[in-house]
DNA sequence: CGGTTCACTAATACTATTATCGGTGACTTG
DNA sequence: CAAGTCACCGATAATAGTATTAGTGAACCG
């Protein structure tokens, strides 16, 4: 029997506990606060405002216990990207499954109307992956840049199939252009559709399809 | 008569002059110094190196000195962004009346042309505005945000005249989405041409010209 | 020419953040 | 149950950046 005490933010969360939690579960509660301490204050505050001080405060740790789960503050944001990005990326690829087995009705439609709902359902971790993206230097940027071309090359191969010219190199190159546009448009309309610009998902996809069956080569 | 000495990286910067300057004149050029010394270290090392030690040094003045041009260093970012993100306002909005005007020999390309040349001459602050773009907090990003929606406010009309329907309100938001995507094409487009994953700029005209004509209902 | 202004500087107070260290008490192990 | 382990904490050194202040000398102005 025991109980576990965090103190966050004028808020005291108390875990009671049935029975005794042997030292590694406790340690690992303690880290998945942290974990989800840091998204929160990146997601509320940004980049600027994460510190090993306020992401223990969200935890309702001390500050140096920080450094009990994390060398730095790196090591954090490798683990929170792994974790996070990793939820992203399970969608996108089912999405990508369900055109190469035409299950679907409209499979081209499905292809967009998939990762829009996937992303939209996540919207502080999609924008947070946009934003790192963008970041040169981050361990998260790197990550995010990295699925972002695992995505191409998937999309590559998708256009291909749909009937994409890839004969020669500059039309291998076309294709590339062209995957790398259509994942801008869809991340670009999933942010709108966020915002609330847009609120009705199927004219979204419309316009995908719109530009996906335009810009290929007339079949 | 008199001398003006800048001392920045070991480097020392000596203006000769032939009359003696005004105060006016050379606290202009410690300005400009600093404007540039802060434009150099973000495209250097990026945002998180820009300190006022850091650009006083760049401008070769001591630190405080800053403080005699600047309250801060949101206000010369203010004013960095003000004049820089200017600089490619200016093109973008000549590429338009390009069009307008249907004076080049291809209206349609040079409108993608122009404001892909004057986004790869200024990589740097490009990617800034694009990184600020997607900070909600941050007064550059609210900058950056502006023009957008500016351009996509242009460009809808744009499409307008190149023949997109727009009498019902549904229509009209088809265009605004197909004008924000175009937008987001032609960034994503300029990133992948700055970083050197495109070489031929005409191929990249070529793809966003398929996608605006394929978008678009055959006239 | 003499008093005034002001761009600039050195010195420094202040604040925030990182990272370390020794101590403590609850869990663990033999 | 006693010795050992270790997650956590308070205190604090080290570092770095912001911003202020008082002083200086060159430009300015009557």
């Amino acid at each position: 029997m025991g109980c576990l005490l965090f103190y966050a933010d004028n808020e005291i969360t108390i875990v009671l506990m049935i029975r005794t939690l042997s030292r590694e579960e406790t340690k690992l509660i303690t880290r998945r606060r942290l974990l989800d301490g840091a998204a929160l204050v990146l997601r509320a505050e940004g980049f600027e405002k994460l510190t090993t001080s306020r992401v223990a405060r969200e935890a309702g740790v001390a500050q140096p216990t920080f450094y009990v789960h994390f060398r730095d503050m790196n090591e954090l944001l490798h683990a929170l990207a792994e974790e996070r990005f990793g939820q992203i990326r399970k969608p996108l690829r089912e999405a990508r499954l369900s055109i190469s087995m035409a299950a679907s009705d409209d499979p081209l439609r499905e292809t967009f109307r998939l990762p829009l709902r996937a992303l939209s359902e996540q919207p502080e971790l999609f924008r947070l992956w946009i934003q790192e993206l963008h970041r040169p230097g981050s361990p998260l940027g790197r990550m995010a840049r990295e699925m972002q071309d695992e995505m191409r090359r998937d999309l590559v191969e998708d256009l291909i199939a749909l009937g994409a010219p890839a004969a020669t190199p500059a039309e291998r190159q076309d294709v590339e252009m062209i995957a790398e546009g259509l994942i801008a448009l869809t991340q670009t309309m999933a942010l709108s559709f966020i915002e609330g610009r847009y609120t009705d998902l199927e004219r979204v996809v419309d316009v995908l399809v719109r530009f996906t069956l335009g810009v290929l080569p007339p079949r």
